[in-house]
DNA sequence: ACGCGACTCGTACGGCGTGCGAGTCATCCT
DNA sequence: AGGATGACTCGCACGCCGTACGAGTCGCGT
């Protein structure tokens, strides 16, 4: 009762005959808007995207987009899931080589949400849509296969989502402050009585992002799964 | 010259004399306004706070806010900082149990944190606050104590650092949806042949956020400085 | 012929952040 | 004393936002 319509739009194409369209836009679909809204959230970042912009592109009025979503946050919902499709290797190695495995996995996991940057901002407050279960599927089985105990596998499998979650977070909101970082050392080193340790080992100006992932990575997997 | 003033406003109480203020509200001021935006935010969440409505609770104009802060975003930054500040124990214990020293660090900074769970959505699009750097520093003095090499300290210091920011990030966003997760969990059940490991272990109904946050410290602190 | 469901969309409402410029008042300079 | 200055307050208005509502179109089953 609370939408107009509950959850389950998306009886697309289950139209009989081809209902000639004229010739501009395609019809109206969530999928179209869905890959609308990523490609807005790509170029001009999470303000960017506005339910009237998202119809401009589309070529429709505004109020048709609440045809086949719910709301915006369903359309941020949906976008986001849309980003974090996994395509793995598609024969499972199903190798012994766990930890390069995890490694591949996060590191994929990372690279899809860097690319595009809002999905990072955007993840930390809604649902775990299907294509996130996933993941967190494989990560789990490769944990298994790696010797972790069962006990310890909830654990281990949120120690590596949380440092996933913040590496990528912290990564995708530091880029786009370049000289910004500059200043702040600049700044360290003024008052470096206070921040004497930091300022020495330059914590902010170091941009080797992937690196520094990959090695706290590795700290980490040492810890889970040692020898 | 963007906007009417730069940064430094905050020539608070330079004024000579007492300017006798009537009775009902004392004058308007940047700590003020921080004070009240924090509470809003505690009481409302992210969307509860507007600049009407913190002009409302402090009983003066709209418009006279921007005499103090540079906009909304700078209300966000400013109590952000305000929350995370650190009180840590006064005496530097200055002890031997760097690795005890640490966790109470980190401990603290999630409590902080989730204290005001908005605060954990919002620090990703953040620049570092002095508070912010503090807390670092502090770590980083730590971890140097605890033998960490100095070309592994960065490293350290953000795998901790992203760590704490995940762990955080995804507390404060699952608590609001406590029976969505049964609700996921069933979902889960039904399509238990996707989803065969996480299902079997319970990962979304497991709720010692606490205990899992220890735990994969832990691991993380064993990999890190191992011995 | 007619109703119905799927779908589109113009209008309108209430709320938002904030630019602008006018108003108040204590202080300092002459 | 008189005027200028600067600190501060605030009402108005603009342009944008998300979306409730209800009217309109069109192909289909009857």
């Amino acid at each position: 009762m609370a939408a107009k319509r509950g959850g389950a739009r998306s009886n697309r194409s289950q139209r009989p005959g081809q209902p000639p369209r004229p010739a501009g836009e395609p019809p109206l679909s969530r999928q179209r808007i869905v890959a609308t809204a990523v490609e807005l959230l790509d170029a001009q970042g999470i303000d960017g995207l506005t339910m009237r912009r998202l119809a401009d592109h589309l070529g429709s009025g505004v109020m048709s987009l609440y045809w086949h979503v719910d709301s915006k946050e369903d359309v941020f919902d949906l976008a986001l899931d849309a980003v974090l499709e996994y395509r793995g290797s598609p024969q499972e190695p199903q190798s012994e080589d766990w930890r390069g495995e995890i490694v591949h996995i996060l590191e994929d996991w990372r690279a899809s949400m860097l690319s595009h940057s809002w999905s990072a901002s955007l993840l930390p407050r809604r649902a775990l849509g299907p294509n996130i279960l996933s993941r967190l599927e494989l990560l789990g089985k490769a944990l298994s296969r790696a010797g972790v105990a069962d006990a310890d596998i909830n654990a281990a499998i949120w120690s590596l989502w949380n440092y996933v979650m913040g590496a990528t977070i912290t990564r995708a909101s530091f880029d786009l402050s370049d000289d910004d970082r500059a200043a702040a050392q600049q700044r360290l080193t003024r008052l470096s009585e206070r921040y004497a340790t930091i300022e020495r080992s330059r914590l902010l100006l170091d941009d080797d992002w992937d690196g520094a992932f990959r090695k706290g990575l590795g700290f980490l997997l040492d810890g889970l799964a040692p020898g």
